[in-house]
RNA sequence: GCCGGCGUAGCUCAGUUGGCAGAGCAAUCGCCUUGUAAGCGAUAGGUCGGGGGUUCGAGUCCCCCCGCCGGCUCCA
């Protein structure tokens, strides 16, 4: 009989039988391997188990284990959820079904929406196909039969429409269910063992505004039960990080519906926290050559003419009237960036190149109507206050500009708060945008190489930009994985263009400077809802807004425990006394509660001893301190020291 | 803005087929005087998100609005 032969990720090779399929070849390399496998990469290309291999393939089996593994599990799940919907909703057309990270969806237009009824009816149903393991098996067709195969499915023949010429069709079909799809699936449904169906949600067809709002289901899919399990209980602890719940346990802000959506009000500790990080930030950005700015929080709407927003966003402004009590009447809107206030400040005298880089940054507080469906807490709110600065430089300045900005997002981000992060940079919008190409070519290059000057790797967004410059985007990493997109750095060639800048040369020639936006915190808002949730609202010792509590035992302990309290406030420290008449453990239960890091205290001992017995919120019970103890042990994870 | 769900005391939540609005925690007042994560007793606290409608009667059913939640779209 013929053989072929086929190289392996290990650069061993394997010799079977002509017609051999990816399933012999993982049975022939050992039964644990064939058991675990789900697909194959060959020659790159995923592919199923029943796949033929042909003489000379690169073949790697894909086993359970691997990242494909879950994805196309998930996406089988995908398509035994369309089956189900099929059956219990016969006239349900289908759109698409892909895997997503942590799982699945499927879009269906359907008579009526789904409620949690269908969900579980659903669920069920799947149960069933799953028990009965029916395999998927896939045929490739051409373009006219798959069209007919598609009778009646709108969204299907679409897509089948738009495929390109090249491509080849294929279906997939498990039990009464085809789908145009292009593969590969697990081998049969027996395979999609620990699943979920998790929600419901309307989403455009195609995600376009303009089309057809069709009906979601998310689910999520595992190999086990117990990976199940472990998401779901991870998904449980993100919730009990929620700001806005953990906002509301610890006093720091709220919301009110007199007020308006979007609009978070600071309580004194919500109030604390940003102001330590604004305190902190400052002298970091003198450090580093900028020069702080204090602009309106309103402009007459000229401006925003000029700067092109009113034509652009005006629908996200907001504007009012202003009778001047003298027959004129003039327009003003709230500002949803502070721009203008920089440009002012630069456009306010001759400048030279002496005067460049000019670095102005400002704590400054904007107001954008976001679409009601997308507030959100602090992480999207209508009024927020950005870390904003604006620089405003030479073109042959840009590069070590931008490598000064990723050094101090490195330190913030990194050294301080020790996240991870990774960077995009977003490069001319085809079509819309302005400025010269040389100009864009330079600023897309700066990024880049400031980057690569940094060590920095990034992705590339292909015109993903703004329509006034190409920007890098820094995306962190919290506590529990979850990505944020916190900093952002731009390159603005409106401004400058529209408000006519210019700065005198070396060579006594007028040019226009570049103009740099850059946020590093991004909304303060947003940046203290991450951080609520990344130490689940334990705060380090340098940001908590109450550093320590001090807890007198008794009644007879309260002279002492307010000594204690005065001594400390001297030194700087953030204090409370816990003065109810209340047993201690009480008073512990609710310190610990509040995340207070430190606990201090104080009976009959304490208070002849001069000293306060220290609880650590995480460690319990340090001993019996001294007060310069407490205040060393207090400042210890402060970023200045 | 779009789809779906939700809105009851400061907080977390019960409230049956439409028939007198409840609990725990918090608060207030007593008692206890406390040694490392939740004592005891009492009191007070409500336009049931707002407005309109159906009904003898609405927290409960219908409509509109506001807000919140999950998505979609959007995020200059």
């Amino acid at each position: 009989m013929p053989q072929i032969t086929v190289t392996l990720p290990d650069g061993g090779a394997k010799s079977l039988p002509e017609g051999a399929r990816v399933r012999d070849l993982a049975a022939a390399i050992g039964p644990r391997l064939a058991a675990s496998s789900i697909a194959a990469r060959v020659d790159d290309a995923l592919v199923d188990l029943d796949e033929i291999l042909h003489d000379g393939a690169r073949v790697e089996i894909v086993t359970e284990s691997a990242a494909e593994g879950l994805s196309i599990l998930r996406h089988s799940a995908a398509h035994v959820m369309a089956e189900a919907v099929k059956d219990l909703f016969p006239t349900a057309t289908f759109g698409i079904g892909p895997a997503i990270e942590d799982g699945f969806y499927y879009d269906f237009g359907v008579d009526r929406p789904f409620n949690p009824e269908d969900l579980e009816a659903i669920e069920a149903r799947m149960r069933e196909i799953v028990a009965s393991a029916v395999p998927f098996k896939r045929e490739e067709v051409d373009r006219l039969t798959a069209h007919d195969r598609f009778e009646g499915q709108p969204f299907k023949r679409e897509l089948i429409a738009d495929l390109h010429e090249s491509e080849t069709i294929s279906l997939y079909t498990q039990g009464n269910f085809t789908d145009l799809c292009r593969g590969p699936h697990v081998p049969d449904t027996s395979r999609i063992r620990a699943f979920k169906l998790t929600k419901i949600a309307g989403a455009y067809w195609r995600g376009d505004s303009t089309r057809p709002m069709l009906q979601r289901i998310y689910g999520t899919a595992w190999y086990s039960d117990k990976d199940l399990a472990a998401y779901l209980t991870r998904i449980e602890e993100a919730e009990k990080r929620d700001h806005r719940k953990l906002g509301k346990e610890l006093d720091l802000f709220s919301f009110h519906e007199i007020a308006g959506a979007g609009l978070p009000i600071y309580h004194p500790k919500g109030a604390r926290i940003l102001r330590l990080l604004q305190d902190w930030l400052r002298p970091e950005l003198y450090r580093r050559g900028y020069v702080e700015a204090i602009t309106p929080h309103i402009y007459k709407t000229d401006v925003w003419k000029i700067s092109g927003h009113y034509d652009f966003y005006g629908e996200n402004m907001y504007f009012f009237q202003i009778d001047e009590g003298d027959g004129r009447v003039n327009e003003y809107a709230v500002k949803p960036m502070n721009c203008p206030g920089h440009v002012m400040i630069f456009d306010n005298d001759v400048r030279s190149y002496r005067d460049l880089p000019m670095r102005i940054f400002e704590f400054g507080t904007v107001y954008r109507h976001e679409m009601s469906g997308v507030v959100h807490g602090l992480m999207r709110a209508r009024g927020f206050t950005q870390d904003d600065a604006h620089i405003f430089c030479a073109p042959e300045q840009v590069h070590d500009e931008i490598v000064a900005m990723l050094d101090l997002v490195d330190y913030v981000m990194h050294t301080v708060f020790g996240f991870e992060y990774s960077a995009e940079i977003s490069t001319r919008p085809i079509g819309h945008s302005i400025g010269a190409d040389d100009m864009w070519e330079l600023a897309t290059k700066s990024l880049m190489d400031a980057c690569a000057a940094r060590g920095l790797a990034y992705e590339i967004n292909e015109g993903d930009g703004a329509f006034y410059g190409p920007k890098i985007d820094i995306k962190l990493r919290d506590a529990i994985g979850r990505t944020w997109q916190c900093s952002t750095i731009q390159v603005d060639f409106n401004f400058p263009e529209r408000f006519g800048l210019t700065y005198r040369t070396a060579e006594n020639t007028e040019a226009q400077p570049f103009m740099l936006h850059r946020t590093i915190l991004g909304s303060m808002e947003r940046f203290l809802g991450i951080l609520i949730e990344h130490y689940a609202g334990a705060f380090p010792s340098w940001l908590a807004p109450v550093q320590v509590v001090v807890i007198p035992i008794a009644d007879r302990h309260l002279d002492y425990s307010n000594d204690v309290r005065a001594k400390l406030e001297e030194r700087g420290v953030r204090v409370e006394v816990y003065s109810d008449n209340e047993p201690m453990r009480i008073k512990i239960a609710k310190a610990q509660q509040q995340k207070v890091p430190y606990m201090l205290v104080v009976g009959d001992r304490e208070a002849e001893g001069g000293t306060v017995g220290v609880r650590d919120r995480s460690e319990g019970d340090l001993g019996s301190r001294t007060l310069d103890e407490v205040v060393e042990l207090v400042g210890k994870d402060d970023p200045r020291r």
